[in-house]
DNA sequence: TAACGTAATATTGGATCCAATCAACGACCG
DNA sequence: CGGTCGTTGATTGGATCCAATATTACGTTA
């Protein structure tokens, strides 16, 4: 006789959801955009293995663009490979998060240094514009976007692409933990004082201030996590 | 009638010299260390086209390591993929020599500072010796490797693994140009002087003097290397 | 009973084949 | 004569199949 339909048992895959929205080049980028997206959310938490055949699966696809896609990810620090032993997402902890922040305090003081002399007007409108957004927005997940793209914004002038690029990637290593950090505040807002005052001292064409205010800023975001992984201890980073 | 032997068509190519010395885990890792050896080298000169149906005759693989391989170099700005249009070694050039070196002033005094006040006596025994192997070495090749070693040494006590992995990467970078930072130099030593006080100065608990030292360190290098292409213009990669 | 060695299985790494895309060339049309 | 559109060749992207490797479980032995 038959059997009942199996329950199909649950799968930290099926937190995956696959946009269509956009007609990307190749399959290996949609499987790449895709995972990341959900690793950056935390839906792919820390320690999750990434099974070739299960995703290659859940995305229609064949094990190969799955393969390429996994080795991006390798190369963002995103999942670790072991040769014959598979993809794992990579774990969050309070030592990656202060890893982060120190290349942050790093990269984006320089950078700021460098493209504050050279901001045009245009940029420094849309820095004051995406403040605005951030002000507006609620939902976790864009705000990670609006905040990147809004530091990004007063760093572009650098020239520099490779130096924006890394600074880029690291912003958006942040994303995990971004969270975190605006659970910690009680609310779904940034530091929107500290960026407000780095662009005033932007638009003032104040280097050293903005740098000040810029380094406090990832001091004190550095401090706030610190202080959220020290009380609740372990990981639990699933919402 | 029979053609002469066609004398085979020289090939950029023909430069590569894949090392069997070790056994290496995969076979994607051997065709990565081999091509990047090569590029580092200046054996591959920037703009040098890579196909994959070339590069695994030469390999004696097929073309699927020779594919991943190609990804994760892309992913350390050695090459350039554009989608269906192939590899490209990336092009070397006074601006990108000073994007490295902007995002090498940013993260190498970063780590220095964090790594000093934790410097053991054997990472300082280390860095002694590896002075003194530049002094005697001829070799250019070998040059970059001790070079970086020397100031990983340095830094490896900050912790960090993330931003010492990005720094260490930067020296790597830094490999392709350091030839002509040793030929405009007119001599194959790097700069020892400088060594020797930074090493002195981590001796001595001096985080202040390492520091600064560090950074003349990399703007006279940054210097000499702008005045080499101000100079020769072009780019002439090859020896 | 514990430890070691061996076999079976699951999973990734690599090879081969097919499809999609891009560049170049040439014909057609204005 | 110039520009545009279709066709063809070269090259990469993706699918499928096979091989190599690591982990697991099991059985044997000290």
């Amino acid at each position: 006789m038959l059997d009942p339909p199996l329950p199909k048992p649950p799968s930290p895959l099926d937190a995956l959801r696959p946009s269509l929205a956009f007609r990307w080049r190749t399959a290996t980028e949609f499987v790449e955009a895709t995972l990341k997206a959900a690793i950056l959310d935390g839906r792919l938490p820390g320690g999750t293995p990434l099974r070739q055949e299960e995703l290659a699966a859940r995305f229609g696809l064949s094990r190969m663009p799955v393969r390429e896609a996994l080795r991006q990810l390798e190369s963002q620090a995103l999942i670790d490979v072991l040769p014959h032993r598979g993809a794992v997402v990579t774990e969050i902890s309070a030592a990656d998060a202060a890893d982060t922040y120190a290349i942050r305090r790093a990269l984006e003081p320089a950078a700021l240094r460098l493209s504050i002399p050279r901001l045009s007007d245009h940029a420094l409108r849309d820095a004051a514009a995406l403040i605005d957004e951030m002000d507006a927005e609620q939902e976790a997940g864009r705000m990670g976007l609006l905040n990147r793209r809004f530091h990004m914004t007063l760093y572009a002038a650098a020239g520099h692409p490779r130096l924006l690029a890394l600074a880029e990637q690291q912003l958006i290593a942040f994303d995990r933990y971004l969270r975190f950090h605006l659970a910690s505040q009680g609310r779904a807002h940034m530091a929107q004082e500290d960026h407000r005052a780095m662009l005033e001292a932007a638009r003032a064409r104040d280097t050293g201030t903005a740098i000040a205010v810029l380094e406090r800023h990832l001091d004190t975001a550095a401090g706030t996590i610190a202080r959220f992984f020290a009380t609740r201890g372990g990981v639990t980073e699933a919402s």
